[in-house]
DNA sequence: TTTGTATTGTTAGTTTATTAACAATAAAAC
DNA sequence: GTTTTATTGTTAATAAACTAACAATACAAA
């Protein structure tokens, strides 16, 4: 299949996860306007992407819940699983450890790494934490593909460079630095200051309206 | 003046970072094109948004730091300041209260909420926790216009709810439950499974090819 | 059976965001 | 003093994302 637009693979996701509550309630069909309703989008737009991952739904019935979560998870997922792991144990590292916990079964956050030694020793919701240095032999003995960077800003850049080395083809960047990776690398992430600082700049310009 | 790009926001926040750490290194004026590698774009980018704002730099000398630093500014805070308040004192919530500690002089988190009556007692970073059914009051009484959420997902849209009943102009949403609020309040906000899940889908399409 | 209705799939149009192109010009080089 | 060069500001072109429009059609109602 070619490749998808970057917002419908976001909001494949999304579907995904309000069709597993509908299975979960034995919906077993479901028309554009009502998983549209679930996230707050248009029914177009639902049809659309659903065009673009090339599933035909039943006219006057919707769409099969079961055959739609299933192909979801064969586009999104691999057939064996990604492994994780998290760059960084402050607070953000382990409300995300956490929160991942048990949730997705083909990612699956298999280590932390952190620079403080007392950290090194403990396990997070399951999870051994390894010191900063073993970045590169714990990601080739593991294969694990994707990182999750929450280490402070200063050091953000040479651990992502090391990230590159160790062979991870996917980062996911918390910091407020800009990380800049090779061509393959998949480069994601989220700035919360900026994102504040919008909210900010929009409330402000509501209110003088 | 006229309601900026949602994007070049974003990007005026980034600028304004990288213009401080210019300026705490004694440099009074930079291109566009050291701008841009400060942040990963390109030049033209940083231009047009700078033209967008209506700043104009000088020819051969590039733009003045301290001048665009104050005119951000001025676009994007108040003169008074925002406040803020963060619902949820999970991992996350207090990861995000430590993190915006002293940051920013014209945003500040001044509530925290939770309906564990354990935490309601508690100064997370010098930010007093009250319980989530003064929600309304405390909002009030403070003048708090934005509200960060990082509530459970089941709660998240009665939480929602009353967040506009309180008269907050601004949410950012980091439960995976998407919020519907009216109109006029702005709608921001970070879903962390779908941003890895769409990093997966990304790290495999690039494997196969 | 025929007509009407609800819903999908898809194409065309529109808006938003990015990139390219280039005129204008101040400073530097000669 | 003239030419070259580097850089800005802006317009035009392209690409990405979203929205509107509508043909096709299965089912329901008459």
């Amino acid at each position: 299949m070619k490749i998808l637009p970057d917002k419908t693979v976001e909001r494949l996701s999304q579907y995904r996860r309000a069709l597993l509550i509908c299975r979960a309630e034995n919906k077993t069909h479901i028309f554009s306007h009502e998983l549209a309703g679930l996230i707050h989008i248009t029914p177009v737009q639902v049809r659309r992407d659903i065009m673009l991952i090339g599933y035909t739904g039943t006219l006057r019935k919707g769409y099969d819940v079961h055959e739609l979560i299933s192909l979801i998870g064969r586009i999104i997922d691999t057939e064996e699983g990604l492994r994780v792991c998290v760059v960084g144990i402050g607070d953000l590292g382990r409300a995300i450890i956490r929160y991942f916990k048990g949730k997705r079964t083909k990612l699956v956050i298999t280590a932390a790494f952190d620079a403080n030694p007392e950290k090194v020793k403990c396990v997070y919701s399951g999870v051994p934490c390894y010191p900063i240095d073993q970045l590169e032999t714990v990601i080739k003995e593991q294969g694990i593909s994707i990182a999750i960077l929450t280490v402070p800003g200063e050091v953000a850049a040479t651990v992502g460079q090391t990230l590159e080395k160790a062979g991870i083809k996917g980062i996911i960047n918390y910091t407020p630095t800009p990380l800049n990776v090779s061509e393959n690398t998949y480069l994601g992430g989220y700035d919360m200051i900026t994102s504040l600082e919008k909210a900010a700049y929009f409330v402000k310009s509501n209110r003088e309206m």
